[in-house]
RNA sequence: GUGGGCGUAGCUCAGUUGGUUAGAGCGCCGGGUUGUGGUCCCGGAGGCCGGGGGUUCGAAUCCCCUCGCUCACCCCA
């Protein structure tokens, strides 16, 4: 065995026990805070065909998939939840009541360049909400989101969202510099994604480039540039045609928000399009307000991927938020919990001959619904002691010959260390 | 892909004018007597010093190569 077989292979994890706890906590969450907002939960294979992911932008997300043929078929790891969920909601669209709430926490594949907050491979909360064209659907997903935050821990200025719609942008470029040139829509929004990290000089270059897939005219590309520094609806309104739907769409929304009392933690943010090429309305992100991490959930409305998919025309909106850059805000916060193991006793016999009676008594708890841990061994009580303490046990139940005969375990209470005799069954 | 930093015990790390049997803390195991934990005291196990080659009487230490980790840049939902 060579020595890389035995490492992970890179940008993925191990979970031992303290990591899984952790995670385990993370999902918890994730799923109860879809349940209070009336979400299912679905799940799907973590291998698909890889023509469900392949879409002409020039996504990164596309550029990174982890694919290989297998036999004559063509497989893809999935790099995002929401094609899958797509594909699954097209299997039985002629029998869904709509609007369709659905949740997944899934694992996704991304084979790219290793640095902070980025693995190749992340867990993933996957809400959809699918078949509602109003943004009361955007502000559900908003408000769950919001609301995870806070069962999680994280302060209220810590993190907030970013929202802008590009349906309001198309209508500013259809009019204007992409009048005629429709197709070139997509990709303009992989490269404006870009803004926050690259900068508005390198999105210009980019969107001037004679050769690349957007083709603006230099002074066109300012323009657009310019417009998405608007940070307020008034600011956006001044560029945006009279009467424009897309407009009056996030006005509505931020009235739905106020009503779900979360206004005030979303902001405007008319440089907000996100790199992924199938939003069409809507689309937000969640962001640290410190600035250090890259963003920690983004999602929006998709009201065509259905249907490009070979499905039936419907409106769907959606997100996603990963573990690993929420874990490292948490982190970074001091929020980072670290659940204990949560057994409830453990239960020791002093010698062989009580091991029977142990047994027993082990049996008859876990049937009670208690962890139990049984000693295995037969040490030094002294060692089941410490040990006890170790794995966080809150009582330890003792069967010696003295309390055999009795028919009763001595039963310790770890904490205030007070002890009583309990009977075996 | 470019550049920097780092690979020494399970973990976090000390350890250079090159010099005996390579160290600490934590963790782990055992002991401090007979059936009672967390503290304390004592003891112990555990390391081809990432790998390979070279220089040297002698290399964890210097040189070269290589692998891995990591950060920045590039790139990028």
């Amino acid at each position: 065995m060579s020595k890389d077989a035995l490492r992970p292979p890179r940008g993925t994890r191990d979970f031992y026990p303290e990591d899984l706890r952790l995670r385990s906590w993370l999902f918890d969450h994730f799923r109860e805070i879809s349940r209070r907002f009336a979400f299912e939960e679905v799940d799907a294979p973590i291998v698909e065909h890889a023509e469900l992911f392949i879409r002409k932008a020039g996504e990164e997300i596309v550029d990174q998939l982890y694919h290989f043929e297998l036999h004559d078929r063509h497989l893809a790891l999935r790099a995002e939840l929401t094609p899958s969920l797509a594909r699954m909601l097209i299997a039985r669209a002629g029998g869904l009541r709509l609007p369709v709430r659905w949740f997944a926490i899934g694992q996704n594949w991304r084979y790219e360049r290793m640095t902070r907050g980025r693995t190749r491979e992340h867990y993933q909360w996957n809400v959809e909400i699918v078949g509602e064209p109003d943004v009361t659907a955007e502000a559900e997903a908003l408000a769950a989101l919001t609301s995870l935050w806070d069962a999680l821990g994280l302060p209220r200025e810590a993190v907030r969202l970013r929202v802008n719609s590009r349906a309001l942008l198309e209508e500013v470029l259809r009019g204007g510099v992409l009048r005629g040139r429709e197709e070139a829509f997509a990709p303009l929004c992989v490269v404006v994604d870009k803004l926050h990290k690259i900068g508005a000089d390198a999105v210009l270059d980019q969107l001037a480039d004679p050769a690349g897939p957007v083709g603006l005219a230099r002074d066109d590309a300012r323009w657009v540039v310019d417009a998405l520094s608007a940070r307020s609806l008034d600011e956006a309104a001044s560029a945006a045609p009279p009467d424009s739907p897309a407009l009056a769409a996030l006005r509505r929304l931020f009235e739905l928000l106020d009503a779900y009392g979360i206004a005030d933690r979303v902001d405007f943010d008319a440089s907000v399009v996100r790199g992924l090429a199938y939003y069409t309305g809507i689309v937000f992100e969640g962001f640290d307000t410190a600035g250090t991490l890259r963003s920690i959930c983004g999602g929006g409305r998709y009201d065509a991927l259905i249907e490009s998919l070979g499905g039936p025309s419907l409106p769907a909106v959606g997100f996603g938020m990963g573990d690993v850059v929420v874990s490292e805000l948490l982190g970074e916060l001091g929020r980072l919990p670290s659940p204990g193991r949560g057994v409830d006793d453990l239960v020791v016999p002093l010698d062989d001959a009580r091991r029977p009676l142990a047994m027993r008594l082990a049996a008859r708890l876990r049937g009670e619904g208690r962890s139990v841990e049984l000693a295995l061994g037969t040490g030094r009580l002294k060692r089941a002691l410490a040990h006890a303490n170790r794995i966080g046990a809150a009582r330890v139940l003792i069967v010696g010959e003295d309390e055999a005969a009795r028919g009763v375990a001595k039963v310790r209470d770890l904490a205030s260390g007070e002890e009583h005799d309990e009977k075996i069954w």
